[in-house]
DNA sequence: CTAGAATGTGGAACGGGTTTCATAGCAAAT
DNA sequence: ATTTGCTATGAAACCCGTTCCACATTCTAG
């Protein structure tokens, strides 16, 4: 590979000179500017890129911390943020972290490194606290909640979507649901939370224990989650699902046990919930995604936090 | 930010033996070590990642161009890619092209610009052979039959599954059937081709013009397709899409008109054909993704081609 | 006791760019 | 005739690491 020391050499310029003629810049003559293309054409050069980020000091990539990808929460996050990231001059690193609090930390090793001018974390292992300190490093962008960190976040308010969902099941005078609530952890996670509280401020009380069920993810989780149900006696006459693909799920063990199917509430409004007629929640990810990659790519924005609403979305009955 | 001389210069030791420390290569003796250590924790020093990328002239990336991310097959090849980078020190950098091919061309411009050490494309506006000219600049790996190219390739063969579900067809004596193939070319799309090819084995003709419709993609494009079948009295027994979506999307329409549904064949096999019980055609997409990102990263692989076999998923009636 | 091996260290080159700054030619303005 | 200002160019510093190689010790085997 032909170098700028080639080009010079080959040219009888300078090396600053076949700089400023290659990128435009500063001063330079009209011969020169021919001899010099006239070289680059011959010798195939093309500037090397890791170079130019070190001369530059920047790498024109955002990291963006995906837990993993098979989930819409996920998949729309992320189609927000290439969606953004096209034609801005950026690119977007993925790294799967499996919510494993070393491999987060390895990313966060490697912004302090520099090798990513910013990371998004679509979700997060270790605290946020922890994650705040590491902004010293480079901008963090968090989608959620930041609470009492600075990070700046563009993220759902949850409860709006969940209140209403609870208003409408309270006017059909729904009063025994199920919940299938997202992973669990030593503090309960903020979705998790948002929902339990929104139930909490319609209904006046709290659902019984045996009626929430977290770590639940998937068609799969929700297909099981229903066998357990049953198994154990409890029949919600509404089921609360994180995801439609979980909601689905749910109803596909009822339908082949042939047992009446009680009424469901998805999230992510995905093409499965449509198809089925099931009510969903919109949480309008793909914006969110988008708005992340703004507050990634513009340190200085401000306000630094995007709130965005999160909708109901009633079908059936 | 310290660099390594400032950690030279405030521990009393040279740049070499601060780095042969750092990265415990060569010999150092145990003073050395700690003094090192303990100046690098002073002045919280971490090695610059683009430095060492310039120096090591890698960057442990792969870019991974998509022309959009909605679709299963992207979703599941990026899948397939990111489970097989996972932990193996290589970042997954996504490049969206949108098909277009002036983005391609710039993308390959990094890759001979040493911004990426390999390139995996799933799907490419431009010619293979033009594709195969850029790997004197990088290694490129396709996800689809490399044709007389000498690209790398990790891909299924499309046809084998798509003869089952033809002979499937045969035997059930369907005659009429209308085709949702994926995007039109100038050159029809090798999907296409694999498609029409595999019919014309099984049945023995070409399908009429009218029952061929090209660039259908998702649930929309499906749906559409019905109606305009049906404006055009185009009644097809069975209707072979290209994704499930798809399929979903046609039963949808003939839903709503009250119309009989034509029977289905998607493709993916995802989540919404398992429940409305449609048969399908599963690529392993997931598989390919790991298999192309193999190749990516092991640039002596031999064979440097791996095919998989499709899937005819027999489901319903 | 000594040659050769093993250990420890640092200067300097290298990777491949960008940018600052000094120098110089030349034309317009005073 | 002198000053000012613009164009043009290149040497050298800078970005921040890694590594080659030469040199100096110290150890070990013969």
């Amino acid at each position: 590979m032909a170098t700028i020391r080639d080009i010079a050499k080959a040219s009888g310029y300078s090396i600053a000179t076949v700089s400023r003629a290659i990128n435009h810049s500063g001063y330079v003559s009209a011969k020169a500017q021919q001899a010099i293309e006239r070289v680059v054409a011959e010798l195939d050069y093309a500037p090397n890129a890791i170079a130019q980020d070190l001369s530059a000091g920047v790498t024109h990539t955002i990291g963006v911390v995906l837990p993993h990808s098979n989930h819409p929460y996920f998949t729309q996050l992320l189609n927000g943020i290439m969606d953004a990231a096209f034609d801005s001059g950026y690119k977007i690193t993925i790294l799967p972290s499996g919510w494993q609090r070393s491999l987060e930390l390895e990313y966060l090793e490697q912004l302090r490194r520099k090798a990513f001018d910013a990371m998004i974390f679509t979700s997060h292992g270790i605290p946020l606290k922890e994650l705040a300190a590491y902004q010293r490093y480079g901008r963090i962008v968090i989608c959620e909640d930041p609470k009492d960190t600075d990070l700046p976040a563009a993220y759902s308010d949850r409860e709006v979507a969940y209140r209403a969902a609870f208003r409408w099941l309270q006017q059909k005078q729904v009063t025994h649901i199920g919940f299938l609530l997202s992973r669990a952890q030593e503090h309960i996670s903020a979705t998790s939370y948002a929902t339990l509280r929104a139930f909490r401020a319609i209904y006046g009380r709290t659902p019984g224990k045996d009626w929430i069920i977290s770590g639940i993810n998937t068609y799969e989780d929700g297909y099981h989650t229903a066998e357990k149900f049953h198994q154990h006696q409890i029949e919600p006459e509404y089921i609360f699902s994180n995801g439609d693909d979980v909601a689905v799920g749910v109803r596909q063990y009822y339908i082949q046990q042939h047992l009446p199917i009680p009424g469901l509430v998805g999230q992510e409004n995905q093409l499965t919930s449509k198809l089925l007629n099931i009510p969903t929640i919109d949480h309008h990810f793909v914006q969110i995604g988008a708005a992340a990659f703004e507050l990634a790519t513009h340190p200085e924005a401000t306000p630094d936090r995007e709130k965005f609403q999160s909708e109901f979305i009633l079908r059936g009955i």
